[in-house]
DNA sequence: CGTCAGATTCTCT
DNA sequence: GAGAATCTGACGC
């Protein structure tokens, strides 16, 4: 019997900037063989759809992007920059392309490598472009419920380059101010 | 300290 | 064929 995981928040009622700050704190498992990879989410991006000039989703439904706009409480995975795998979790109603990206965790327990920055959290985590596509509600990736964090910091998103200033400026990255794991910005 | 290029491969034009 | 929601190590000051 797989086990059966909720999701921490209701994703699928929020849009991504809501689920990007509830994240912030909350538990990211993912199991490995027997193993356990646990941490806690301490930086996170809101990406919010086809009008956000910044998301993926802008470019309209593809073959890469298509995970994006199905149903929330999915992990969208994909390979960056040729080396780097990115986590995100679909949000929102089915269509709407929004989702949020990971870009930190603090280590809890079986981790080893660095996690302070997207690339490096999923190859600490072990996620590849293996788990595009699979149900943050099944028994393999999941999150857990912990407390809120209060003392949050709020700046533009990191490595926006190709679009308005306007998407450039959106104050939509989010990190627990008291954490030591946080992606060096540039 | 700081800035900069190279790594490396997938996706869309 | 370009460019990408990045990271690291090398160099210069």
């Amino acid at each position: 019997m797989p086990k059966q995981h909720k999701l921490p928040y209701n994703f699928y009622a929020a849009d991504a900037k809501e689920v990007a700050q509830s994240l912030l704190g909350k538990i990211l498992v993912h199991q490995v063989d027997d193993l356990l990879l646990k941490g806690h989410i301490v930086e996170t991006e809101a990406y919010l759809g086809e009008h956000d000039l910044a998301c993926h989703a802008a470019k309209g439904k593809t073959e890469r992007t298509k995970i994006m706009f199905g149903k929330a409480g999915y992990a969208y995975v994909y390979l960056i920059y040729g080396m780097h795998n990115m986590l995100n979790i679909v949000t929102g109603s089915e269509g709407e392309g929004q989702a949020v990206l990971i870009r930190a965790i603090e280590p809890l327990e079986n981790i080893t490598a660095k996690t302070d920055g997207p690339g490096k959290l999923t190859r600490a985590l072990r996620i590849t472009r293996a788990h595009n596509a699979i149900s943050l509600l099944g028994d393999k990736l999941w999150l857990e419920q912990a407390p809120t964090i209060d003392n949050v910091i709020t700046t533009p998103r990191i490595g926006i380059n190709n679009c308005d200033q306007e998407w450039k400026d959106a104050p939509l990255r989010f990190y627990n101010a008291d954490s030591e794991y946080i992606s060096k910005s540039k």
